[in-house]
This record gives C-alpha cells, structure tokens and sequence, in this order.
DNA sequence: CAAATATAATAGTATTACTATCATATAATA
DNA sequence: TATTATATGATAGTAATACTATTATATTTG
C-alpha cells in the first residue's frame, strides 16, 4: 500500500532539496470536509490551529477562537473539518505520516537488519526537530500536541467505528514496520507487535513525564529517550 | 509515608477476613468537597459513575445524568465533587491505592529481590478480578474506566498545578515500588523509573489495544500481558 | 423537641458545539 | 466582459454542558 505520494513533476535537473520539497503526506479524506491543503485558509487552519492547540490545550481550544485568531469566521472553519476532534486526528495523522516518510527514507538502504533497527529506533524516539520542507506546519510544536493529545484521539467510545473507517491506518502501519524490522533481528521474539506498540507510545510518554513528573523518568536531555529505548529493545530481543 | 491505613478497631478475635475488610483506601481530600465514603449518597455516587462511565464514556458522563440515574439531583453531586475531573481522579486514585494495597500486601514477606519482583509484575499487569471487601466498588469496571479514561486526567494544562496540589502521589508511589524493586535485582541498571513508568502505562495500553487494535499487540487471554512485561523487565535488567 | 445538617427542587448564566440562512467576495468559464 | 460557480463571511438560532445561587424540605443529632 503505498501512502506517502511523491509528487515528481517537472523533476529534471531539480536538486535534491526542491524534489524532497514536493513530498506530501496522504491523509484519509474521511478526515476532513474539504482538503485544508486546497487552500489558503485551509492551510492557515492547519498552522493556527497547531499553535493554539499547543498553547491553551485541545479542551479549551475552539473553532470560535480558531476563527477570531486567524481572522476567519467559525462557520468557514466547519467548511474544512467536521469538529475539533476530526481536526486533532487529522493533525496526527499528518505527524505520524511525516514521522513515518522519515522511517522509510532513513533505514531504507540499510541491509543489517540490527543497524537498521538501531537507526529505527533513533528516529521514533529523538527529540523531534524543524523541518523547512513544509512551512505551515511546526513539527516541533505539533510532536508536543501529539505527546499530550494523541492518546484523547483514540480513547474514546468511537473507537471501533473509527479504526474501521481507517482514522488510524497511519499509525498502525508505523507500528507494523516496527515490528517487521524487530522479527527481522530476532524471528523467534515472540512480543514485536506489543515491544513496537510499546516503543511509540513509550516514546510519547516518557517525553510527557520528563517534563511534567521527572521523578518517573530517569531520561533527560542528556541521557535521553533514545538510549532507553535502545536498550531496552535490544535487550529484549535478544536471547 | 503511610497511606493504606488498617482501620484496627477492635480486631481482637477476628478472622483475617473481617480484619481486610476493614481496609480503606486514603485518598488525597482535596479532591472532593465531601467525602464520598461519609454516606450513603456518598458511595451511590461512587458506584454509579463507575457503572456510568463504563457504560458511556468519560466524555458524555454528567453529573446531571448521573443524578437522574441514581434518583438524586445534580446539585448533591456538587456538593461531593467540584467536577466530574476530580471524580475521576478520585476513582484513579482509589484504584491505584488498591492496586498499591495489593502489591504490598502479596510481595512484603518474599525475600528474594528476582522472586519478588517476578510477583510484582503479576500484580500489576494481571486482568483485574473483584474484591469483595468493597461492596460500592466494581474493581473490574473501575480497570475498565482506568484503561480508557486514566490518561486523561493527566494530559491536561493544570498537571503540574495538580501534581503539586498531591492529585497524583498514590500513582507515583506505585511506579517509585517497582522502580525500587527494580534496583534491587540490579543496582546498576540506569532505567529503573522509566522501566517502572513504562510497566504501568504500558500493561493499561496492551489492555486496550487486545480490546481495539488487536493487530498492534501479541497479547492474548492466554499469552497474558503479564508475559510480555516479565519478559520484557527481565531481561531489560540482564547485564 | 430544637437546631443543625443533608438533600432536593428550581432557576439562571455563560459557553460550547454545532446548523441554517443569506450576503458578499473571488475565481472560472462562455 | 458578463455570467456563474464557488469560497468565505456575517448573523442568528438551538440544545446541551458546566456550573452557581437560592429556597424548600427532609433527616440526623444534641
């Protein structure tokens, strides 16, 4: 199934930078009214909302509030997303998408599959950095949205509906690379869905607990998620 | 720090089941007005919006349901509980009170640091079974509610207020137990509080996902969590 | 039995999460 | 250029939520 579509027109003689420009995330289009990348508002949507998320939190953000910020009107907001919780799905979607074109960009030429792991394993857990390929979105300020609102997107009486009308096929297909590259390293593990499950959402949190409950966490900005990680992956597949 | 307090009135000559029933799970009294186990109302507030909460979701859950549900009227409900957040923080931390009652209790007399910490994990990722002693209290449901709706209580813009206000100390205990029993099997493992952390928030996440994303978990009713994590810590702590 | 306390009933408010309608601005097309 | 879609904005309205306040009525306790 192919779902990071690479947009490759007029490619000749582009540097690389231009190409890797024109990369876009898919997203199911059961998620949103009208396409926010459509548009000019669309994509002021997408920008402000992610701030305003970040700032005052998913419960008190409204698409009222949503509208006086970027000078737009509520009922135009509604247009482009059904309700704020399809926009919180749409939103990681998109990071779980990114994060997944990263994956698959950087391990994809690795033949050891423990080299390959090990670089996997980086990427899922680093602290998420800037990326200029697209200038409406703050990954940095949406990877803390996801850290602190992703788990609201799924724990609901929905659920089932939802995953069936596959809000969630991003983020499963993450997990399931995950896990592939983990059977790869050890094919008699008998845990590599739980352990990539684990590693995602482990990830997220032990983030939230260095910030908010540090006595919870022995990871820091030095002695990071990653190593914790590694370790306790590689310990766990091994004999 | 004492907080299981054994209510000993008057214990001579009774079985050892009528001492446990005596137990009471303490709880942190700011967060309720009054406190629910004082009366009769009191505990049919407890007991319902266990029920109510399974049943509906912590989103939809009001008090105004709620009130029509157990034959009283929202206005008493406030007077128990400022809002449905502090409920559920109060249902989360009689649960993990009990979970903490459980684990003390089952692993104090077990000498052996591998042996008790084998024991601990069974404690802490096995399905939850009823208890008896807590006639108001469905255990089973409130693990439900805590699998589903815990995550909640924290992922929110006054956590750091509310984890200085003392909202989350039973919880942080636990993971500081696990994370001490951790060190004990082995001192120089540098992870133990993020293993610990991990452990607790990653046993309520397998739950959820055998329930709703069956394909991201290994875990079954037969190849228990509690397997996974045994494995998982175990090893994690080998040299 | 009086007084205190607990609970119930009712009303009211600001906000939320929408839906509906109509007006206007902008873009596409004939 | 005029016509016509289409997108956006403005306004209004609704049911529900999350409370607060007040008053009335039980129930318990001294």
């Amino acid at each position: 199934m192919i779902v990071i579509l690479l947009y490759l027109t007029n490619f000749k003689n582009q540097p690389m930078e231009k190409l890797l420009q024109s990369v876009r995330i898919s997203i199911n289009d059961k998620l949103y009214v009208k396409d926010p990348e459509s548009s000019n508002l669309g994509k002021r949507i997408i920008k402000e909302s992610i701030i305003m998320i970040h700032e005052i939190g998913f419960e008190s953000f409204t698409f009222k509030k949503l509208g006086t910020e970027i000078g737009s009107n509520e009922s135009s907001i509604y247009r482009y997303f059904e309700n704020k919780h399809k926009l919180l799905l749409y939103l990681a979607s998109w990071y779980w998408g990114w994060l997944e074109y990263q994956l698959v960009f950087a391990t994809n030429s690795i033949p050891d599959p423990s080299a390959k792991l090990d670089r996997a394993i980086e990427i899922m857990t680093r602290a998420t950095e800037i990326d200029t390929a697209f200038t409406h979105i703050d990954e940095v300020m949406l990877n803390k949205i996801v850290i602190n609102e992703y788990s609201k997107s799924y724990l609901t009486k929905e659920v089932d509906q939802e995953n069936k009308d596959g809000y969630f096929v991003i983020y499963k297909r993450l997990v399931n690379r995950m896990s592939t590259m983990m059977t790869d390293v050890n094919p008699s593990y008998p845990y590599p869905s739980s352990l990539a499950s684990s590693l995602l959402e482990g990830a997220l949190h032990q983030y939230f607990l260095m910030d908010h409950f540090n006595s919870l966490t022995n990871c820091t900005a030095k002695n990071t998620p990653t190593e914790y990680f590694k370790h306790l992956v590689f310990h766990a597949l091994k004999d």
